[in-house]
DNA sequence: TTGTACTGTAACAATTATTATTACAGATGA
DNA sequence: TCATCTGTAATAATAATTGTTACAGTACAA
C-alpha cells in the first residue's frame, strides 16, 4: 500500500481507545486527523464491518471500540486496510520468455514471505500498547 | 510502495544474472518484462548509479551486472527502488488535538520497526539464490 | 411530532502517482 | 558514415487516491 489508510485507521482506533468508551462523532474524529468527515465515516464503516467498532446513528450518536484494545493487534489493523500486497504489483511479463514465464510465481512467493515477516512484527503489539505511548497533555 | 518497480528491477537483474555476462539491450529486456524500453532504461539508469549494473552505449551496447549476484541482497534491490515508507504516508493531523499532535512520531517509529522486519527478511536472500529458482527450459 | 444531530452511503470531482510514449542527442563499432 | 544502442527529457495517458457534496434514514429530546 502507499496510502494513508493505515495511519487513518490507527488514528481513529487510538482516539476511541483513549476516549475510554465515550462516543465520538465522525466530525470530531475528522477534526483530529484533519480529514474529511465522509472519508472518516468510510473507514469507520470498514472497521465496523470487521468488528472493531460499533456505532450508533442519530442524535448523540457516534462510535466506540467494540473490542478491548488489548485484544486488537496492529497486524489486525494492517489487514483491515490492506488488500493489495505491499511489495507492489507483479509484472505482466512476456510468456514467450523463459524468465518472464516463471517470474511471477517466484515474486509471489517472495511477497508472501516478506509480508509474513512484516505482519509477524505487527502481531507483537496491541492497540492498547500503542495508545499507552501517548502522554495526556491536558 | 505500491508500484511495480521492485518487480521490474528484480526482473532486470535476474535476466542479467542468468545471461551469464552477455550484454542485454534495453529493448530485449523490455520485451521480457513486457514494458516500454524507455521505462526499462530509466530503471537501469537508477540501478547503474547505485552500482548494480554497468552499461555501454553505442552499437553492440547494452548492460551487464556490475557485481556478483551472490553479493546482491534482495534487500539491496528493495532499497534501490523504495524511497517512500511502505506503510504509507502519515497524516497531517490537527496540532490542536493532543492525539493528533503526537501520532506522527509514534507512526514513524512503528513504520521504521516494521520496515526493519521486512528488510531483515530480504537481507537473507541473494539475487543468485533467486535466479537459481528458475528452471532453464530451452 | 418536530427539530436537531448524527450515521451511512452514493455520486462525483479533484488531485496525485504511476506508467507509457515519443523524440532525439550522443556514443560506439562495423 | 551508417546502424544500433544508451541516456534523458518532455509530455501524455491512465490509474489510484483523496476530497466534496448531498441526502435519506435513525435517534433523541423538547
Amino acid at each position: 500500500m502507499n496510502n494513508a489508510r493505515f495511519a487513518t485507521a490507527l488514528h481513529i482506533l487510538t482516539l476511541l481507545d483513549l476516549s475510554k468508551g465515550e462516543r465520538l462523532s465522525s466530525e470530531m474524529i475528522a477534526g483530529s486527523i484533519n480529514l474529511n468527515p465522509a472519508l472518516v465515516r468510510k473507514e469507520i464503516s470498514n472497521l465496523r464491518k470487521l468488528g472493531f467498532i460499533s456505532s450508533k446513528e442519530g442524535n448523540g450518536g457516534g462510535c466506540t471500540l467494540a473490542r478491548q484494545s488489548a485484544d486488537i493487534l496492529l497486524a489486525d489493523i494492517y489487514r483491515a486496510v490492506n488488500q493489495t500486497p505491499f511489495l507492489g504489483r507483479t509484472n505482466t511479463p512476456n510468456p514467450a520468455c523463459a524468465i518472464g514465464r516463471q517470474i511471477n510465481q517466484h515474486l509471489d512467493e517472495l511477497y508472501t514471505e516478506a509480508e509474513l515477516a512484516l505482519t509477524s512484527k505487527l502481531e507483537k503489539s496491541t492497540l492498547k500498547e500503542f495508545g499507552e505511548k501517548f502522554q495526556s497533555e491536558l
